[in-house]
This record gives C-alpha cells, sequence and structure tokens, in this order.
DNA sequence: TCGTACCAACGCTTTACATCA
DNA sequence: GTTGATGTAAAGCGTTGGTAC
C-alpha cells in the first residue's frame, strides 16, 4: 500500500535531483582549473528509484547514475588509447633534428618568444617565402614510419609528410587550402596532451607547437576540433544513458501504474482495506517526509487520518484514498492537496521536469 | 561605478580534402 | 579507375570574458 507514496517520492527526487552536465571547461582560466575541476566532473542522473524497485518493494528512493566522463584522460572509453607517448618522445628528438634539417614546411620559427599570433603569423610568413611550400611536391602515402613531425622520412626526400600540405594555404594568397594530415606520432602526441588538459594555454600551445614541429594554429585548431569531437561523443552516449533511462522509467511507470489498478479494484471488492491505506496514496509534496523516506510518512499520514478523520466515517463512494486524505488536507491546513496522484496517472511517463513545490513556512 | 571598445579564446558550423570500401 | 561515405584539418562567424579607457 505504500506503493503510491515511494513512486512520488521517487519522481520527486526525479524533478529535483536530475543533474545532467554537459559542460566543457572553456577559457584559459578553465584550462587552469582543468586538472582540479574535470576530476569533479560528473554527469549523474537520479530517478526515482526504478531496478530496485523492480526487484520488490525496496524502500530505497533512487538509483544513481554516474555518466561516463567527458575528458578522454578520466576513462572515457572511446576511442582507444594511442601508443604510449615514450616513442612518440622518441621521435619527437628525432623530429626536432630532422626539422633543423629544413625540409619540413611546418617548422615554426626558431624562437620561441613573443606574443603567440606574432609568432603564428611569423610561421605563417615562414611558411609562405619557403620554397618548400608546394602542396603538390609530396606523396601522401608515404607517411607509415615518421616521426612525431614525420620527418624520418626526409631523408628519402623532402617534404615527405602529409603534415606538410598546410603550407599551400598562407602562401599565394591561400587561396587553395591543401588538406593536412598530421602523422600518427603527432596525432598520438597530441592525444597524449589532450588527455592531460583539454585546453591550452599560450604556452603550452608553443611547446607542444615546437615539439611536433607544427605551427601553434594548427596545435589549436587540434584541440577546438578534438573537444568538439569529444563533446560529440558525450553527447551521444548521454543521449543513450537517456534513453535507456526514459525506456526503463517509462516500463516502471506502467508497472506501477497497473498494479494500482489492481489495487483500486481490490479495494472496491474489499471495502474494509478503505481505512488502511487512505493516505498512502496521495502524497503531500510539502511534507519533508515524503522526500526522505516512505515509512515514516506513511507513518505520520496514517497518524494524520485517524486523528483528523473520524474512524468511523465510512465514505459512501468513490476512492477512500481521496476522500480522506481531503478531510485530512482540511484538518490540517499545511498540508495541500496533492497533484502527484494526478501526475502518476498521466499516460505520458515521469514528470522529470516536476520540481516539488517550495515548502511554505509553517506557522507552527 | 558604469559603459564602451578592443582583444583573445572559445564553440559551432561549414568547407575542403584525404582515405577507404 | 570511379564513386560515395566517412573522417578530419581548417576557416568563418558569433559569443564570451578580461582589460583598458
Amino acid at each position: 500500500m505504500e506503493l503510491g507514496l515511494s513512486l512520488g517520492e521517487a519522481m520527486a527526487d526525479a524533478g529535483r535531483e536530475l543533474v545532467l552536465g554537459l559542460g566543457m571547461g572553456r577559457r584559459e582560466e578553465a584550462a587552469v582549473e582543468a586538472g582540479r575541476r574535470d576530476h569533479e566532473v560528473r554527469r549523474e542522473l537520479e530517478f526515482g528509484s526504478m531496478s530496485s524497485r523492480c526487484g520488490g518493494s525496496s524502500p530505497e528512493p533512487t538509483v544513481r547514475l554516474t555518466l561516463l566522463p567527458m575528458v578522454p584522460g578520466l576513462g572515457l572509453p572511446w576511442p582507444p588509447p594511442p601508443p604510449p607517448s615514450s616513442e612518440s618522445s622518441e621521435c619527437g628528438d628525432g623530429h626536432l633534428e630532422a626539422s633543423t634539417r629544413g625540409f619540413d614546411v611546418n617548422r615554426p620559427p626558431s624562437s620561441g618568444g613573443g606574443a603567440e599570433e606574432e609568432q603564428d603569423d611569423a610561421a605563417g610568413a615562414a611558411l609562405s617565402s619557403s620554397p618548400n611550400n608546394s602542396a603538390g611536391s609530396f606523396p601522401m602515402d608515404d607517411f607509415s614510419g615518421h616521426g612525431l613531425g614525420g620527418n624520418d622520412a626526409a631523408p628519402g626526400g623532402g617534404g615527405g609528410d602529409r603534415s606538410c600540405s598546410r603550407a599551400s594555404d598562407e602562401d599565394d594568397g591561400g587561396s587553395a587550402r591543401k588538406k593536412l594530415r598530421l602523422s600518427k606520432e603527432q596525432s598520438a602526441f597530441l592525444e597524449e596532451s589532450f588527455k592531460e588538459h583539454s585546453t591550452l594555454n599560450p604556452k603550452q600551445k608553443l611547446a607542444l607547437a615546437k615539439q611536433l614541429n607544427l605551427r601553434p594554429r594548427q596545435v589549436e585548431v587540434w584541440f577546438q576540433n578534438r573537444r568538439a569531437r569529444t563533446k560529440l561523443k558525450q553527447t551521444e552516449v548521454d543521449c543513450e544513458y537517456l534513453k535507456r533511462c526514459c525506456e526503463t522509467l517509462t516500463e516502471e511507470n506502467r508497472r506501477l501504474q497497473k498494479e494500482l489498478a489492481e489495487l483500486r479494484a481490490l479495494k472496491t471488492v474489499h471495502p474494509f482495506y478503505m481505512h488502511l491505506p487512505a493516505t498512502t496514496l496521495s502524497m503531500c509534496p510539502s511534507c519533508e517526509r515524503v522526500a526522505s523516506n516512505s515509512a515514516p510518512a506513511t507513518a505520520s499520514s496514517a497518524a494524520t487520518s485517524s486523528t483528523a478523520a473520524p474512524p468511523a466515517a465510512p465514505s459512501s463512494g468513490g476512492i477512500a484514498a481521496t476522500s480522506s486524505s481531503s478531510a485530512a488536507a482540511a484538518a490540517a491546513p499545511d498540508h495541500r492537496p496533492s497533484s502527484f496522484a494526478a501526475l502518476f496517472s498521466s499516460p505520458r511517463g515521469f514528470p522529470l521536469s516536476v520540481a516539488p513545490q517550495a515548502q511554505p513556512p509553517t506557522s507552527s
């Protein structure tokens, strides 16, 4: 007979505690705090108890669904982790060594000082002025064993890496935008960096660009795209979670409604039960007990009905719960008539967005 | 203290290109 | 060799937060 009350409690919790965080840290200061905050990121869905009640009449009110963290470094199951970075660092050395030979057209300006944009522009200027910037002068299928900057193939021929093609959009007015494919090592290194922090401050960007022999703008764009991919994946995961939760709750709601109908039918057959569940089928949202546990609420409701409502007052018709609860509400001004029963009987499932009414200060 | 302009970084969307079946 | 689908680097645009005045 506590079924309705438990359901209402769960729904109230669902409306109050549904938390779905999809935001990501942004801006530089957010990047500073990313390490601390990302560990706090939790996407939690707290619905009314469904799985716990499916197994029986457990009073456990809620079930917590903790979604996957957004940042891959926090355990995101996609995509598969890249190869260890130790190899990448070695490749990076080789890459830098190769870059000193002047093969890589993505080579940033030699000096790391100055503002980021200045360096970016300087890099673009350097690239545009480089005679090695011919976009079509490299074989696109020759990148399989390259170092970080893909320059391991440099001895085989200048500009043998896929990452060299970016230069073409900055020379001759940038009319032709040549597609760049980062080497596997570069991508792996960037992935490792992304695991540590999904956003970059200018210093990190410059260091990464220098290490990978890319332009800072390339690193920035890569991180932007990577964040977008992460968000897209997370959105898909969240959508799947929500879909499953919705299906489960819908099924649970259907089952509970069926059970409620059976109980009501039972009541009409056996009027003796009319007194017992009088207050359990209607929940007062202004009662704090309701939100915490069903048992005290039931007890208090029973007490209220026993004191306010005449014990020997059989209703002439309708559901005893409604009449009795109305009588109790009339006797106790603090208790407003509940609208949850109507919500529960709604065929539209559960009111996820229903926020519980604020409890007015009691006069007593 | 408030309003405004400027700048940098970001997210979102689109485009263009490379790759693969 | 051609073609469509897919992945992704890069550009464009608007938004936002910080800073200087």
